[in-house]
DNA sequence: TCAAAAGTGTTCTCCCTACACCCATGG
DNA sequence: CCATGGGTGTAGGGAGAACACTTTTGA
């Protein structure tokens, strides 16, 4: 047994815990993940989702947005565990336990913010096969999102701070992989209450000029927190 | 450092992880959860679910059962992973990272199954004070089961075989909190198609007989697999 | 015959859906 | 003046919520 290398004993096996994230951006017509290039074997050269191992002191999502931080310069606006991988061999090395965020970002404030080396958006479409388990995540993160979408409010998140109509509608139509009728979305969403129109028009028009809404931070998370209400 | 009481050594610190499981009961009236009288330190003679660790040659959800069939002999009918709790602290004795599961149960197929020392039912407004962070580990995964009931039907893992539209509406009430009324409940239930009326009714019975309803295990799957849909 | 529990139907309202017309702007 | 996209209104259907009467049976 190696005496200078290995000096992290315990009586019983011990796994190695690590945080991945599937960061989620929109870029205005299609829904983007953050994938970065594994410069390490196993899987050099993969793609892979941005994480690393948990430190003793830290609690995992602490971990998961330090190693965010590290790797793509990012804090996302939004951060939520959704699930843990353990089957032993899911990683070739040693037994890695992992624990997946799903995390939301604003595309724009991002985009040239990738010093580190190779991370890259991939409209969710266009995603390679990736290292590890990392295609299963990816489809349960996504279940995931789609599934929030029915009980909290998102937008805000995902969305630059003044936006139209059409782009919110866009955006739920690249998360849920649907089409809406224009009319029937609108008016759902400001039933909701938690937009707030502007003055303003967008500038650079193709032809008319659409209202810009904001929104409405208050009702916003008040909405978010005790959600939709649904069925009984 | 020791050489015979240490002997699993690696490079980087590594956290234990644990399973712990939430089991839920129904007894005809209310909501139980099972929970486990520690035997050890720390929080010796505290109350806590069951769990243990997790081994190296196994997933945590088959950890997580394996654990509950040694502890309480219990096989349960519907197992998720809801959440993963890794607070530095959260465990005195080292950093433990446990993976929590939420299950269900029929309640009156175990009653008696309890020879391991001491697990016990607890009506879900009677929980004592638990040990380690379990207290809030109760609330999300109540939590989580609020939520299920929403998208995906329940029932047929916490009730007996055959039971009365009265019990499965107790049960949505138990689960909720809320009080339904009789009639929209039994005509939503009937609607979505999934039980099966009996020519029987009940026997011992205080004043008139109700029918008895078998899950249709077929449709109750499948509406469990696509959820519901709401909104959108 | 009375009390307790079970079975059943109607109305109202709200929200989702489908759908069509008018307006503003740039080419 | 016309094409493109934005803004708005209406009618129909389905589901939940509120609500009351009848039937059965044991005491």
């Amino acid at each position: 047994m190696d005496t200078n290398e290995n000096k992290y004993c315990y009586r019983y096996p011990h796994p190695a815990v690590t945080t991945d994230c599937v960061i989620f951006g929109f870029d205005g017509s299609q829904l983007n993940v953050l994938l970065v290039k594994r410069g390490g074997e196993p899987y050099l050269g993969w793609w892979a989702f941005p994480g690393g191992f948990v430190r003793m002191d830290e609690s995992a999502e602490d971990g998961a947005l330090r190693e965010l931080r590290e790797e793509t310069r990012l804090t996302p606006q939004y951060v939520e565990q959704f699930q843990t991988y353990s089957d032993p061999g899911r990683d070739p090395r040693e037994r890695v336990i992992t624990i997946a965020y799903l995390a939301l970002v604003k595309l724009q404030e991002v985009e040239g913010g990738d010093d580190a080396a190779e991370a890259r958006w991939f409209p969710i479409d266009k995603v390679p096969k990736l290292a590890f388990d990392h295609d299963r995540i990816l489809r349960d993160a996504l279940a995931r999102l789609r599934e929030r979408i029915h009980f909290h409010p998102i937008g805000y998140e995902l969305l630059p701070e003044k936006f139209t109509l059409k782009e919110l509608q866009s955006l739920y139509e690249a998360i849920l992989g649907i089409h809406f009728d224009r009319r029937n979305f609108s008016k759902k969403m400001l039933h909701l209450d938690i937009l707030t129109q502007l003055e303003e028009t967008v500038w650079p028009t193709p032809k008319r000029e659409a209202h810009l809404y904001r929104f409405n931070l208050d009702k916003y998370k008040e909405l978010k927190q005790r959600g939709f209400r649904l069925e009984f």
